[in-house]
RNA sequence: GCUCCCGUCGUCUAGCGGUCUAGGACGCUGCCCUUUCAAGGCAGAGAUCAGGGGUUCAAAUCCCCUCGGGAGCACCA
């Protein structure tokens, strides 16, 4: 048994999107238990839609995720870009180069095969124009007919050809697809699957710039590459076919037949149609944006079309390393569930040691200018801990630690109506202060000691007291818990608070 | 239009002929804990397994049809 080869193979005509990075983790997480290989190949023979910034985001979200390859471009994080520069100037590292079509295309490796097609009468040249095929699909289509081109250059007179040359036309090479017989596959996830060779057409292979389609392009890179599994969504079940033709007219059957396929299911929007922008956010980058952890990512994605027999949903990522297996993918689509990503974000943050969740919301902290020192002090960290459990997005941070970092502050209009503007209020709390002024020990224990105490002595009840003095020092009535955030504060800056609050109170 | 794929709680799913009065997770509801908000604990509602025919002693599980959804049919990938 040959060792695993797996590729991710996207087309840098965008973002990462969601779609795009399940397959990738797929495709990681399938070589990873294998104990396989796992390539990136950057398709980039689509000439106008391709990307250098494309480029950048697929590699970038690719990192973020945690998903390296072992062969393919140089990663992203071991090579910034320089300004001017192009992605594929990249030597890239593996034994198969290069890893981006068109830097193969230039060498001239997708010429060699077409020639030998070519020379074998299985393709042949076409001169149709675009017009010309745009009547030949609109004519089919009238007639009810599928919109297949008809294989009218198959035979072509030399004469013919010299018209057409003349004329300047520029040919592709088109593939002889045979007419009759089925093409045979196995897939991992749909089972045996096969297709009647007549319901498909003479296919492009080369351009008129001789630059390959993606047909073609894939299958001479799936077999310089020594690919054993072609993991990728389902949308490609019906290229499958062609593919596999492509392969057996070039001789290499034995590959075809050796190849396993595993077409994954797709992922929807919540409305059950193609995930796409106006679904919201999809792809990765804006996700690492918005505040949500790599791998809660990670975790959600793998649950989207796979599962254990146990439904088991927390997984760290070694365990799902040693689990996963294509048997067990899902052949329905699945609805991509942005509340369910929202809970586990908050399971992965809750999970997070203290300096490791400091650290990680630092660049949000930075953002929101409440990191002035552009690092995480033990000020910030504690900070941060008093609301790890309330923690969804790591970009709530700021908001929920704001109070705790300025003294500047807003009150909450509602909350200082409804807990200071009352009568008592600041009594209650310059006698709280005056007794907080004793203490020694500045600890949560022992302000809470002290409220509940006071509570008692004055006949009141504890919420009557902490209301008030939460209010006094953080301007709001909802926050961490109270005694804590206190002790994090210190005796000075609780004081100092609870005497502007009183001074600015008495005034009005 | 043609071809292919898919169809279990709102959502992700377990299930691979009897152990299913269909299990788990998110979400939802209620209760408990509690200084607030969360988190946590407990309980609950929620799926006649798309519908209809078969096969079988027995079907969510096997077969057929219908319906619904998705994908592909480019000198895009």
């Amino acid at each position: 048994m040959s060792k695993v080869r797996v590729r991710f193979a996207p087309s840098p005509t965008g973002f990462l999107h969601i779609g795009g990075a399940r397959t990738a983790l797929f495709n990681w997480l399938f070589a990873r238990n294998q104990g396989g290989t796992f390539i990136l190949r950057i398709e980039d023979t689509d000439e106008v839609r391709s990307s250098e910034e494309s480029v950048g985001a697929i590699l970038r979200g690719l990192s973020w995720l945690g998903l390296d390859w072992d062969e393919g471009p140089t990663a992203y994080t071991e090579r910034q870009l320089e300004p001017g520069a192009k992605w594929q100037e990249d030597s890239g590292k593996g034994i198969y180069m290069p890893y981006y079509q068109m830097n193969a295309f230039r060498e001239g490796i997708y010429k060699k095969p077409a020639d030998q097609l070519l020379n074998e009468g299985k393709a042949y040249h076409c001169y149709c124009t675009p017009e010309e095929l745009e009547s030949m699909r609109t004519r089919a289509m009238l007639a009810k007919r599928p919109p297949k081109y008809d294989g009218r250059c198959r035979d072509l007179t030399d004469a013919l050809r010299k018209e057409h040359e003349a004329k300047g036309r520029k040919p592709v090479v088109r593939f002889k697809t045979p007419v009759e017989g089925t093409t045979h596959f196995e897939d991992i996830v749909r089972g045996h699957v096969s297709f009647e060779n007549s319901l498909l057409d003479d296919f492009v292979l080369l351009k008129t710039s001789g630059i390959p389609t993606y047909q073609f392009a894939v299958v001479i890179d799936d077999h310089r590459m020594k690919i054993t599994h072609v993991i990728r969504g389902d949308d490609h079940l019906s290229n499958t076919p062609r593919q596999v033709l492509i392969m057996e007219a070039l001789g290499w059957g034995d590959f075809a037949r050796g190849l396993k396929f595993a077409h994954l299911s797709m992922i929807l929007g919540p409305d059950g149609t193609r995930l796409s922008k106006r679904h919201g956010a999809t792809s990765v980058e804006e996700y690492q944006k918005q505040g949500y952890l790599p791998e809660a990512m990670v975790n959600y994605l793998a649950l989207l079309g796979w599962s254990t027999e146990d439904s088991q949903q927390l997984f760290k990522i070694d365990d799902l390393i040693q689990k996963f297996s294509l048997e067990r993918c899902g052949k329905s689509a699945a609805i991509f569930d942005p509340v369910k990503l929202l809970w586990m974000n908050g399971e992965y943050i809750r999970a997070l040691s203290k300096p490791e969740l400091a650290q990680r919301c630092l660049p949000f902290l930075k953002e929101a200018g409440l990191a002035a020192s552009g690092e995480i002090t033990p000020y910030l960290e504690s900070c941060v801990a008093l609301e790890q459990e309330k923690i969804k997005l790591l970009t709530d941070v700021p908001r929920l630690v704001d109070f705790l970092i300025r003294d500047d502050f807003v009150f909450d209009e509602k909350s200082v109506e409804k807990v200071l503007k009352v009568p008592g209020a600041i009594g209650l709390l310059m006698e709280i202060a005056g007794k907080m002024r004793t203490l020694s020990e500045f600890t949560a224990a022992s302000t809470e000691k002290l409220c509940r105490d006071y509570a008692a002595e004055k006949g009141l009840k504890a919420g009557a007291v902490f209301h008030p003095v939460r209010v006094a020092t953080s301007g709001r009535t909802q926050g961490p818990s109270l005694f804590h955030y206190l002790e994090v504060l210190g005796k000075e800056k609780c004081l100092a608070r609870i005497d502007k609050t009183c001074a600015t109170l008495a005034v009005h």
